[in-house]
DNA sequence: CTTGTCGAATTGTTCAACGATCCTTACGTT
DNA sequence: AACGTAAGGATCGTTGAACAATTCGACAAG
């Protein structure tokens, strides 16, 4: 009878994790997601004024309830909402850019420094194996969310689902400055390669080496960055 | 002619600079304002619940303005939207604490772990000066801001906007336990002569010596902020 | 070319209303 | 005693309309 008792508990402990499912669904926060996937998409470019009574009108809620939505976007730093003059979606600056790499170097590289769980060791592979597949495919738009998948993976190994958070928000805000690179394939092409690389060195558990690969890796992807970014501002 | 054209651009250029204090103002921001307060006072207890009409009434806002600083602390994590629930002052499990310390870690380790520019150890020694100085008056609430006060001045060695503010909220979200501490005194006063400790060690340049100083400073904060914490879940 | 003024357009905020959801209580069933 | 059901009240979610406040562009005056 214990036996039988405590599998049902296990059985219900298991359940505990989809109860993050239940709650999860307003009319605000499905037009944040719809507008989300847009901004991060680039159908709505960086810059650009999201008028409150068009968007209310073409989505078919009201503007309370959009308003909502767009507070929520703020908070992601995907929307900027300047007083009285409405919303327009955000423009990082190249000190934004900076700073995002910044933010990345601590998140990333506390993650590198720490011995990788077995869990976290298989999101990455799978990322680098994605990647792989897409370059081989010529499909470069899918070798970058396949090296935003990496990237995020990489943080899983902190173990801390804010930090996940944060990196999160942070690869959304840097999808904003991605769609201004004009040939994809420039941009990701040459870290297919480091992210295998940095893989084998995490796996080996070489974990130095790791860190310092990392920084020059951010560094060069920063520049490459900035480079095609400063121009135009 | 062209020396009057360029100080006048001076002027200009440097009023540009209070540019952030103008759109700083809606009714929804300043009703965060004063709940996060409220909040971060105790006078709000978490678990709360906090009723859209009591609230709205006792502002004297509408409903619809307060539910847009609802959302703004919900982002912040300071309140828990439950779905046709309400919200509630959100209260942190153990795992909580856990993480933010874990977050704390990686944020304050990287810091320490550069060379802190003249600003940021003159807004370090200060908050160490204070917290002296109130803990020699037996002001222990002001013990524990000026504590405070330290770990963000810390941070600001990462020299990144973005991380100033995600400890500004991971502080803001530690607040919430700090008021489980029965006796301020015993949780604020060993940390004094740390703070002084580490402020030397930074001074001196002797980097690796305070990170290995800060994880233990942050191990043993974190026992006792468990400790006190865990019994009443 | 700068400054003042006016009006259209948009946002900020409020209000009242209605449906949807949740909580509680009570009642009946097994 | 545990569970399923039902009813009612309270609160939230969302809407639509309304008005005040603010911005912005245009146009006239200096």
């Amino acid at each position: 009878m214990d036996d039988y008792l405590s599998s049902v508990d296990d059985a219900v402990a298991d359940l505990a994790q989809d109860r993050g499912r239940l709650g999860r669904s307003s009319t605000a926060e499905r037009v944040a997601d719809i507008l989300r996937d847009r901004i991060s998409e680039g159908f709505f470019e960086p810059g650009q004024r999201l008028s409150e009574e068009a968007i209310s009108e073409a989505l078919g809620v009201s503007r309370n309830t959009l308003r909502e939505a767009f507070r929520l976007l703020g908070h992601e730093r995907l929307l900027d909402h300047r007083l009285n003059r409405g919303v327009f979606v955000r423009v990082l600056s190249a000190e934004d850019v900076a700073d995002l790499y910044r933010v990345r170097r601590v998140l990333e590289g506390a993650a590198v420094r720490r011995p990788p769980s077995k869990q976290a060791l298989e999101l990455i592979a799978e990322a680098v194996a994605d990647a792989e597949r897409a370059a081989a495919a010529d499909d470069w738009q899918a070798v970058g969310t396949a090296n935003i998948r990496f990237h995020q993976a990489l943080v899983t190994a902190n173990q801390s689902p804010r930090l996940d958070e944060a990196m999160r928000q942070l690869l959304a805000e840097l999808r904003l400055v991605f769609h201004v690179m004009a040939n994809p394939r420039d941009f990701h092409e040459p870290f297919v390669q480091r992210n295998r690389r940095l893989f084998d060195l995490l796996q080996d558990g070489r974990l130095d080496e790791a860190a310092t690969f990392l920084d020059g890796y951010l560094d060069e992807a920063e520049q490459l960055l900035i480079r095609a970014y400063e121009p135009n501002r």
